[in-house]
DNA sequence: TTCTTTATTGACTCGTCAATCAAGAAAAAC
DNA sequence: GTTTTTCTTGATTGACGAGTCAATAAAGAA
């Protein structure tokens, strides 16, 4: 019984299911028949809307980048002024959400996708010039010229910390957060010249 | 006419054949066939050498960290006193050697593995372990109590410069390593508290 | 010399998977 | 009511890949 306008809906699916699929396997080793099996159609409908597994991988990643933008601009609406604006942009990189295990599996098989997709690397691209000009934003007006060795080295920290508390076997665990606050407040005081 | 004593030799063909071969393919897809013949032998001998893909993997893992592992030593040995010593352990992180495409990329796929691998989740844990324990020894001296958080800050920034260098298409670039060396003497002068 | 150990491979098995296609079924258009 | 468009799948194809095995060959041991 074909409803039309179905199209959106099964892409949706879809990418949900690339995603969840991804963090079940631990890497892009899943097969395009058990991504539409777990979004609940046959793989050749995948195909049919996709094009291509290539294309499903893509679609997922854009996702898990629009989520994470989304987070950040809820995190600063809640802001007010430049510090506290710096602050919230470093805790919505490390809210529990980002760190679901299939969340954690779609960002380290994005970086190992982007060193041999352009597409891959392009997104992966706009992600962090989105972070570093989010940071310049709020961190020219506190500390003018040092604010761009302050933008590299507080996304690089956010970044390196992510990585590596993702790959903590210990599921909680907010002490990066921290650490990069910490980093924050250090670079506001002219710490690193 | 087999030579005796030709497994050390297999075993030691056969790990950078495939640390090169994760470097041209870019993932973890890479067949025992092409890592074979890449290393100038059947496929039936790297199985018969090595048991399977999943030992082959952790072989040129160790390896890959023993490389690392030595280079740091290396530039240890030059270094003298303890902010000295600092600036090698960071500089050896950033090296060229690190920036073959094939040592990215086995990195990277390394972090992906050590999601669901937990011999490769080990492996990552002694390196882990070994960067915070080497900055410890050298930070503590110097600034006492406030070693512990800017051992995490630290490590944490070479992985993400690291990363994001390491993920660049510019080949060159030594930015990173300025910039971690920036956070340490932020660091020693006591910014971050 | 005969036996055992080490080295080596081609051929084969068994499984998997991406992508295609023809065909069916329902809604909408005409 | 017929045609067209949208949605859907089972079946199939064609390819590839991990791991096994029997067989060959040389070197050393007995």
């Amino acid at each position: 019984m074909p409803k039309l306008g179905m199209e959106p809906i099964r892409r949706a699916a879809l990418v949900k299911a690339t995603i969840d699929e991804i963090g079940a396997v631990g890497n892009l080793d899943v097969t395009v028949s058990n991504i539409a099996r777990r979004a609940g159609m046959s793989s050749a409908l995948a195909h049919h809307y996709f094009g291509g597994k290539d294309q499903i991988f893509l679609a997922a990643m854009r996702h898990t980048l629009r989520v994470y933008a989304a987070e950040v601009r809820a995190a600063l609406a809640d802001a007010d002024g430049h510090k506290d604006r710096l602050a919230a942009i470093i805790r919505a990189g490390f809210t529990s959400s980002n760190f679901q295990p299939e969340v954690i599996a779609a960002w380290l098989n994005f970086y190992v996708l982007a060193q041999t997709s352009e597409d891959a690397h392009r997104l992966l691209r706009i992600y962090q010039r989105r972070l570093h000009s989010n940071l310049m934003h709020d961190l020219r007006p506190l500390i003018g010229g040092r604010a761009a060795g302050a933008a590299l080295r507080i996304a690089g920290l956010i970044d390196g910390l992510y990585l590596r508390q993702g790959l903590a076997r210990d599921p909680a665990g907010q002490g990066a957060t921290a650490q990069v606050l910490a980093l924050l407040h250090a670079e506001l005081r002219g710490g690193a010249q």
